[in-house]
DNA sequence: CAAATCTAGGAAAACGCTTTCCTTAATTTA
DNA sequence: TAAATTAAGGAAAGCGTTTTCCTAGATTTG
């Protein structure tokens, strides 16, 4: 009792180090992303970071570029260090990094997708947002519409988008042009190089879909340097909302939803799975909506 | 011997806390920068994680909203959790986290500024750059030069450009008129807020030199909303070379360097330090170049 | 072949905490 | 006041490694 006033006054820090192994708890938590550059995650970052201080717990990032190997590292890494639960982020989802989360059965959430199974996650709906986006456009009087989509149909987001994007073509009676649904890297550079792709074709379409905002963003710039106005010769429709979306003009109409609030319900939910807490439900589909802006154009 | 190779083929996995404890070593690397949204942070990260990757170490992301409170409040943490060094990231630099550091003398890194003592440091020559920069302007024939500089005299970098911006005019014998130079936040919207009051003179500028890229953009996009038209209007000078600025129209004439080397040239002398090797120079100061595109306009 | 050198493996101590157990002192109860 | 209960502080064990030290056996040397 007085040995702690003491240890208070004086300045003395306790090794954490030692209090982990002695109680058998790190109060650290894993987080992989596969980049902190290219995408929305700083938001979700922000989020994770902001809750685990919240509780006490410390955040350990990791970079996985996407790639599987590094996945597989770092989860090992993170079970080498004991952390007390996984934040992941992955894209593609390899079935090896699934068993090996199934087999240790360390508390691990899944972001930014569903694997609807054992693993649990928080993510929005990927498919619906998309069909809502795309049938916004065929709303717009729009029926030649294209979409630059994600190369690997791995990347689960990139794929529910094309698959709302499908859908919502095929409802309103549309074939799927295939000169005109490109897959495409995440970079505003592939963006670039995939609207070229399409402008060279002799037909092109009025309105594009990107499968994100940074696309979107190549895809435009690509057309003003072609000397294209949007939306007066191409509409564009983006995803995600990043903040550059309505910097840039015209402004972008996107799908936006809080990747933030991604960020904090996954770390909110992964500490209760580390207290033994149940999560409820298990699948979070967090809200979106559509950002309606300048860059497209009613078609009369 | 036989027992280490058994330890192989079960899965075997060393418990790092343990191993940590008994070795008095941590391989963490703590982190600490203001924001991964906000600038060119997220190169920096990348750049870090790379080479501490490499090196067998871990990292630590702390994000301190450049706020001294949360500055010492991480660095008790990363104390706390045994960190073999720190790289901070502070814009502000307040005596007490300097007192801290000097005391306990944990190898620390002081990255994107300077304090020319102790505490070694990576950065680039913020003052030279802003010089070039502006004398460029003067080169084009600008005379009438304004300055969207940050706000706080505390931020090392923001302060430094403003001294680059005001020893180049002083030098051409131009006098700085005080309704030029604006403080300003770091968003792009704080880019517009500023501009907006630049422009609310019944004189503007025919050139701003903006303290970051971001605030640069933010510029460009109240001079659009404004009707006005760069550079034929007003030119624009930015600082970073984020993506974005190659990416918007007119392309951003900006100062670029490469935050992921700094990242990287830290994280490598970070690791000497702990493993008690000199680092020299202690104070790396990284090349920068202007990136001359298509926001400033000669003047006859 | 005996003595000296080397080697491998086991035992024990240490890292700095938490937790459990025990002793002694303080407080309460009849 | 003696017995019973409570409180508080000290001692010891344990967490899973590394490191140091020691012993018994194998190998070399004269």
């Amino acid at each position: 009792m007085r040995v702690l006033k003491a240890m208070e006054q004086t300045n003395f820090l306790p090794n954490a180090m030692a209090r982990n192994l002695a109680k058998n708890k790190s109060y650290l938590l894993g987080v992989m992303i596969p980049d902190v550059k290219n995408t929305v995650l700083d938001d979700l970052i922000n989020g994770i970071n902001h809750v685990s201080e919240l509780y006490g717990y410390n955040t350990m990032l990791s970079l996985t570029s996407g790639m599987l190997e590094n996945e597989l590292h770092y989860f090992k890494k993170f079970r080498e260090i004991q952390a007390d639960g996984i934040i992941l982020a992955s894209e593609y989802l390899k079935e090896d990094l699934v068993e090996n989360i199934k087999q240790t059965n360390i508390p691990c959430i899944l972001v930014g997708r569903d694997r609807s199974d054992t693993i649990p996650s928080v993510h929005i709906d990927n498919i619906t947002a998309a069909y809502e986006a795309v049938t916004y456009l065929i709303q717009q009087g729009h029926r030649k519409i294209g979409m630059l989509r994600l190369r690997n149909e791995d990347i689960a987001s990139g794929y529910q988008r094309y698959q709302g994007y499908a859908k919502a073509l095929t409802e309103a009676g549309i074939t799927i042009n295939r000169d005109w649904v490109i897959e495409c890297g995440v970079s505003v550079e592939d963006g670039m190089i995939a609207m070229r792709r399409i402008c060279a074709a002799t037909d092109i379409p009025t309105a594009i879909f990107c499968a994100t905002d940074r696309i979107a963003i190549g895809a435009m710039n690509y057309l003003f340097e072609r000397g294209l106005s949007v939306p007066s010769d191409v509409s564009i429709y983006g995803f995600d909302g990043i903040d550059m979306s309505s910097i840039i003009r015209p402004k972008l109409s996107t799908v936006k939803y809080s990747a933030r609030e991604i960020g904090m319900t996954a770390a909110r939910n992964l500490i209760k799975l580390i207290k033994g807490e149940t999560m409820t439900p298990r699948h979070w589909v967090l809200p979106h909506y559509l950002e309606n802006r300048e860059s497209v154009r009613l078609l009369k």
